[in-house]
DNA sequence: ACCTGAACACCGTTCAAGT
DNA sequence: ACCTGAACACCGTTCAAGT
């Protein structure tokens, strides 16, 4: 998408970008550095507006608000989520590939998942996984207003599952709280919390959130799951 | 400005709640009440302090900072999730009661779904309902860290779609953008996101909810359920 | 058309000073 | 121990004025 709009981005980068000449690509660029860089604390449009050496009213001529900054941010952090190749695999597979690539973007900048949460991702790459999670879904027999529901409920999913990964990772107070009520937990009035505190508090990173993507496709193929042909999955 | 910390309290109830003496439960009830009425963008730690007839400085007594406010906002609010009585209906029906009772708890209160997405709910009433959902999964035969893994995957499903319902209410700009997305969408480059356009908006409330919590429920449950016993689930 | 400084109406948090 | 006003270091957004 229009990488390098002009000469003067290879010309003149010194120490600063330069003043190149302001764009929204450039803004939300900016805007994603400093959320990898500082997390969804340290974002502000004036901090956007100062790392790209000019003052906050600027950025109104490119953006009506800071919603639609963060709009504009989910999607360009969304082209990173690719289709895998169609010619291998079962969809299945490849539906949770999608997934994890869906939910690793989420992840590369920190907080992110805390924004696509307060935001309805409907821009050029939201529709483009929304139509190859369709393909996919399709393939696996899922079709109509289930197959609709189920993209909403898998990215759902996935959204929640990052940000809740980003605000334990930024967030230490709030898991040491945890960490405190579970010290102190009583086995006798909670016993089977007692009895699942490791596993409740497991981050385990990769296997629980493996297990619960296999557990929600399961349960969106439903109990009669059509036949499986022989052939190749239908792309 | 403790002009009237005591008898005054029962005297002089006229227009204002009359300079009750400050508590962490009323500071907590209070912002509720400003969450409720106003939405998450109107609650604010000044605005809390206002509403008591104080200043801001003074709430520090009681909480650390707002994010402890939160959390104790959000446990307060789950108060009002009730485990059903245990001598009725299946194991399903009845966690499905109870987790339609925690979406309704969080979304009484315009906006606290946002603020229990980016804090991890561990207060009692957490553990209380933590403790009555693993009892419910038990009877239906999912034990030990798939137990603890579905609790955690249910609640977070709850509270990522009580927080897309309040963001969906109260940001009416964001739906409006979606919809003219829909309305330009090209039934060429994104045939099944055409095709399905109608039930990706949707909210649909109830039916798309009740479908995906059975569906997870199905997912968590696995393809091999445990022998039906003709008995009354296991309490 | 684009950019800017200054202003407006807010924030959370701290702290010395009061009672 | 509790409360307070004032201050600090921030916010997003608007707007008249510049180029």
């Amino acid at each position: 998408m229009a990488i390098e709009t002009d000469r003067t981005k290879i010309i003149s980068r010194r120490s600063r970008p330069a003043k190149t000449a302001l764009s929204q690509e450039l803004i939300v660029s900016t805007a994603l550095e400093i959320l990898a860089r500082d997390g969804v604390d340290g974002l502000s449009l004036r901090r956007v507006a100062a790392a790209l050496d000019t003052g906050a009213a600027s950025l109104y001529v490119y953006l009506e608000n800071l919603d639609e900054l963060y709009a504009l941010m989910l999607d360009q952090a969304l082209s990173a989520v690719r289709a895998p190749k169609s010619d291998q695999s079962t969809w299945r597979v490849r539906l949770k590939a999608m997934l994890a690539s869906y939910f690793s973007a989420l992840c590369k900048h920190r907080g992110l998942a805390q924004l696509a949460m307060s935001t309805i991702p409907c821009g050029p790459n939201s529709l483009r996984i929304w139509e190859s999670l369709l393909v996919l879904l399709h393939a696996g027999g899922v079709v109509d207003t289930k197959a609709a529901w189920a993209v909403d409920l898998l990215t759902l999913y996935v959204t929640a599952i990052a940000a809740e990964h980003a605000t334990r990772a930024s967030h230490d107070q709030a898991l040491a709280r945890v960490k405190i009520v579970f010290a102190g937990l009583s086995r006798k009035t909670f016993p089977l919390v007692f009895a699942g505190r490791e596993a409740l508090l497991s981050g385990d990173g990769g296997a629980r959130r493996d297990w619960a993507i296999d557990a929600i496709i399961d349960g969106i193929v439903g109990p009669n799951p059509p036949p499986r042909s022989k052939r190749k999955a239908a792309r």
